[in-house]
DNA sequence: CCAACTCCTGGAAACGATTTCATGCTGGTG
DNA sequence: CACCAGCATGAAATCGTTTCCAGGAGTTGG
């Protein structure tokens, strides 16, 4: 049902196809020249008025029948969605907002784009985004606390509510964030906040029983930011399950949790005496690694590394690397199916703990004989 | 100028921190309770008109002055200014939206997020956008031409335009999207659409001179897909340039633009006995090199590698990987300002091409003499 | 036979910003 | 003194959707 409109078409500067009945156009065009001409998009669309007038009912009508369909009778809203196919009916999602009080919108704020763990985050997110018609909003901070908070604020105005995944903010920010507006923080847990996490001391469980069968017996690890809750969790998790095995720990750090920070890290941990190390995350483990093998250091015949959230990159060097997977997809999904739940339902503290595993690559093996 | 307020928040099922007069938010309440209940959000809002008549002035004054700020006395202006900052105003925008006929959002398409070459597009767009006071809709089509079609007519309705990076559509599609909504091309070009490309030819030009400088007489080329007009160009640039100096020029593929594609091909380059090997991709080269090290062949020692892009992980391999450097910020900043520049201005075909520059690392040496 | 009730529908009033149109005021000119 | 141009301002209409409210049609029960 698609009109071209060469009147209109000229006044619009390049050729123009309209999902719309001639004459209804036309009429527009005519009653309202100047406001055609200064808001030209308007021409196109299809408004729920059009659907009412072709389905022979009322626009409350016509809005009842699409929506929830209740109040209706059922064979009015039949007639009403017939229209509106017909038509190619697409509700003008600003008049929505406007009425609705919402948007439609979620936003992501995440630290750094840039590290790949993230952008799996964001994939996660928004396929499940998508499924209930929201729009995600992507935001990078750049490792900034400060930066966090404001983008909180400023995006808070356009979307419905936000997921912060690993938040570097202190507690209490992310309290008063929360306040204004529905919040969900991925891989971190603070107050009564809903939140996404993965376990993350069961996954350091698996990463040291593999060390400890393959011989291990001093192991380090190698530490991320100190306002990072993961480092924390995973610090934790190595403390008691080494301190359970009893297996020496050596802590090293805090390091930048990128590739340099890896990099800055290696000789320490040469130094340290270990035969195994776990790094914070994978760039980390990558840097590691990378200076290992400048060094001339065998992975994993003099050290054995680990790292952790299994990124592409992980496998693509040489040794690939041994990682502790994180389900980074099913974490977003996770993330906006809390913000929904939380947006209509504002009571409770919906959480949800996701299941790490190890993935045994190339760079670890058996200790090296002292 | 924050006021707590007991009965709201109580209704409202938390604490609130309302920035906003008393008075206002009292009156409001009592006079449209049950609105209030249902429409919770705009309980907090400061509205033009709040604007207006803390400054003594009509909503359309107000709204005059804090816009371009012509046709008023600039004493009124400033008044209006002022009370706007001190009630914190913040214009909503579903209702200028609705009104202008803009929604103040963008929209951008990308193949595959895991690509790390994208998120660092997405991040230049990004900074670039919110220096213009717009926010960025990121959507990822899985390397699927159909979904890339289907998303651009969804985003089209809640963006007030598009770039598509490194589309896989066909010409046509692209010409039929260009004419629904403003579009702007990244790493592509199509008819008179505007876009923003990599000099790839002259990219190539680089990495075959510094090949020729190091020996090489028979270089390899991987191909991407054959739907990428990246890849096409990059070709192009490979035959062109090494029929001028004389090189011979082995063509490979195409081969999925991964890192699988990378290991796939690197048998058949091996066999194709090049002395060195341009992947139309570093996550091919990676694979490449992935692959070599694997059957022990040295790099660059036997073969010599160069990538293309420039994505994080080609420097933390070993040896870390020569490539051909593509300004991947610069790229999204300059989408952004033409698509910025068109959407107020519909005429002309703004163009900008964009310099390479090779970065040479360890993957490159000497050929291996025969 | 009328009151009370349910079910569906249409009219109208929001929502908040923008823009058009009308008006009052000032100052300058014939 | 009359008239007009130009400027600053306010009132009102507009965008498209949702929701509230009133009312009509039909059913049930006293």
């Amino acid at each position: 049902m698609l009109v071209r409109w060469p009147q209109i078409a000229s006044e619009f500067g390049r050729p123009l196809v309209l999902p719309y009945a001639l004459d209804t156009l036309w009429k527009r065009f005519h009653t309202g020249r100047q406001h055609c001409a200064r808001r030209k998009v308007r021409l196109v669309a299809v408004t729920i008025k059009d659907v009412a007038r072709a389905a022979g009912v009322s626009a409350s009508t016509a809005c009842r029948a699409l929506g929830s369909g209740e109040l209706v009778r059922p064979e009015t809203r039949q007639r009403v969605r017939q229209a509106a196919a017909e038509l190619g009916y697409q509700p003008n999602r600003a008049a929505r907002g406007l009425s609705t009080g919402r948007t439609g919108n979620i936003g992501l704020i995440v630290p750094d784009l840039a590290n790949p763990f993230f952008p799996s985050v964001v994939k996660g997110m928004q396929a499940r985004a998508r499924e209930a018609d929201y729009a995600v909003f992507v935001a990078d901070t750049d490792e900034d606390p400060t930066v966090e908070y404001s983008l909180v604020r400023a995006l808070s105005k356009q979307v419905d509510g936000i997921v912060i995944c690993s938040p570097r903010m202190d507690e209490d920010e992310l309290r008063d964030a929360a306040i204004e507006t529905p919040l969900v923080l991925l891989n971190r847990r603070a107050g009564r906040i809903p939140s996404v996490t993965v376990d993350n001391v069961d996954g350091m469980r698996q990463a040291v029983a593999h060390l400890v069968a393959l011989g291990h017996h001093r192991i380090g690890y190698v530490e991320g930011p100190r306002t990072s809750w993961a480092n924390r969790e995973r610090l934790r998790g190595m403390r008691s399950v080494t301190a359970a095995s009893g297996i020496e720990l050596v802590e090293l750090g805090s390091f930048l949790p990128q590739f340099e920070g890896g990099v800055a890290a290696a000789d320490q941990v040469l130094a340290s005496g270990v035969t195994a190390v776990v790094a914070y995350n994978d760039l980390m483990a990558l840097g590691l690694l990378s200076r290992f093998t400048a060094r001339g250091v065998d992975v994993p015949g003099r050290i054995s590394i680990i790292g952790c959230d299994d990124i592409v990159a992980s496998s693509m060097v040489h040794p690939p690397l041994t990682t502790v997977s994180l389900p980074k997809e099913m974490t977003g999904r996770a993330g906006v199916d809390l913000l929904l739940q939380l947006m209509d339902n504002r009571t409770g503290t919906p959480r949800r703990e996701l299941p790490a595993h190890l993935l045994v690559r190339g760079s670890t093996g058996p200790a090296a004989s002292r």
